[in-house]
DNA sequence: TGAGTCTACTGGTCCGACCAGTAAACCGCC
DNA sequence: GGCGGTTTACTGGTCGGACCAGTAGACTCA
């Protein structure tokens, strides 16, 4: 296919290093082609195992350690003793992203303000267009993802941390570019990953919960008003007042650089009701 | 472990469906654990295939699924033949990541109209970093790579975009925030997959690289200023003229919204020689 | 001393076998 | 005729053993 040499003009030819192909890769290779390409459509089959031990000829220890990489990638699904076929080819789904990213980032031992940063970059954003660009049906989504918080907020704090998680994700899927939304859903599961036990020992969690009822109002009424600057400044002061107390003192200052635009002030906490 | 109820606090257990496990995922999840927790440090071996088959009590076809599936998330790697011992422990790489992305765009049909977004936001953020914490060898880094640039404007359009590539590159890591970098070079590249064919027949690459240069060359200068708000403002700008031809009239509108803070008249290209 | 060979590992692939899960086809009972 | 259980023909999951091929250190001999 690619040929093994490449110019470099001045009439020696540059030699690539090479890795030794594998025969599964090779598999996989094809697989994901078809699968790219729209010849494999999502909820196809793919030939059983000992199908494509004959079409690729090779040995089925071969073919099911193809069908391990293409499973891990949630590219497909195979299940034990199903008769109508092979594996099935799943659709796209944003929580292999969200896995690689919580690899990257345990790897990396990417701290709370890293990710912090991160979360108030692509959460603002997502906010600035959800308020920009929400229809009534978006709205109407969010706003009773709204109520679900009040309504847990007398509850333990698990159910109105889900509550919450369920509240940004409509923001972000209302914000319609779902890698925006990929990445915010990482950074948020991530972030309860990293501090979940110190949220738990944290004193007095009505308080928190209201503090949060009061925020997350406040910029669902700039998302009501289409105000995209605001929604995005306070998204982000939320943001940063929430996660401040765990991080460094360097830290913070650096956090503080993302807090501009909409209301430089510093939006307190109007109550929404 | 876990047990396979939850209470639901009416006094009726509720079951949780189960999923079968297959032996090969105990295994990965074993060492994933091990590798995430610091017991395995980068560039430690595993045993090898033969000893992890006794060690974990199963087959040696097992072990592989296992270690493929490993490799494939790029938390190890195994050489054909290597003596001294299994297979490697890899160090953090943003390029699973990407390639998680890349397969999540390209499952999902995602356009260039919503890649320019997620990159008009993540790259917009790292240039306002950038422009706000440099130091001086990031500075001359970037410089560098902004000289390369102008070095290879005379030569095929290849050349250049490569050159392009690692300028922006300098200025993610200058940023110093690996999730956004490994987002911005994800966007990048596949940029690059689906509209390198247009811009290849474009007409007058040579007047496409000066105006890029220029652009360039302008945030450049406001990172040397060290004003975030401007070289936000013009990378996204940037990004935005540069792409637009290639998106619906409905869709620019919607990036449109975008374009604020620093300089909203719209930054023309002023000349940074 | 140096070049070649040997050796003891490693991973890559294959084969054949058996178990286990699934659902449709089948059959006998009421 | 309709309903249960059983059979059946697949499916994937796992196993053990075999052989080839790559690697690098040990070893040999000119």
């Amino acid at each position: 296919m690619a040929d093994e040499r490449t110019a470099t003009g001045n009439g020696r030819p540059a030699f690539r290093s090479i890795t030794p192909v594998r025969a599964y890769e090779g598999i996989v290779a094809q697989v994901e082609e078809a699968i790219f390409t729209g010849q494999l459509r999502v909820g196809q089959r793919l030939p059983s195992e000992r199908d494509m031990m004959a079409q690729f000829g090779v040995s089925r220890a071969t073919v099911r350690e193809a069908l391990r990489v293409l499973e891990s990638n949630g590219l497909i699904r195979s299940r034990h003793g199903d008769p109508s076929g092979g594996a099935e080819v799943q659709g796209s789904s944003s929580t292999r992203v969200a896995k690689a990213l919580t690899s990257f980032a345990q790897l990396g031992q990417i701290g709370v303000a890293e990710l912090v940063e991160f979360r108030m970059v692509v959460e603002g954003s997502a906010v600035r267009l959800a308020a920009e660009l929400h229809g009534e049906a978006e709205l109407a989504a969010m706003e009773s993802a709204f109520e679900e918080m009040r309504r847990v907020a007398a509850g333990p704090f698990e159910k109105f941390s889900d509550a919450d998680v369920a509240f940004h994700m409509s923001v972000a899927d209302c914000a319609g570019n779902r890698l925006l939304s990929a990445c915010s859903q990482f950074a948020r599961d991530m972030m309860l990953k990293l501090i979940s036990d110190k949220l738990r020992g944290a004193g007095n969690p009505e308080a928190l919960m209201q503090e949060s009822l009061n925020r997350h109002g406040a910029y669902l009424d700039a998302i009501r008003l289409r105000d995209g600057d605001l929604a995005e400044a306070l998204a982000r002061k939320d943001l940063f007042d929430y996660y401040e107390p765990y991080v460094t003192d360097d830290e913070r200052s650096r956090l503080r650089l993302l807090l501009t635009g909409g209301s430089p002030d510093g939006a307190g906490s109007p109550d929404p009701a």
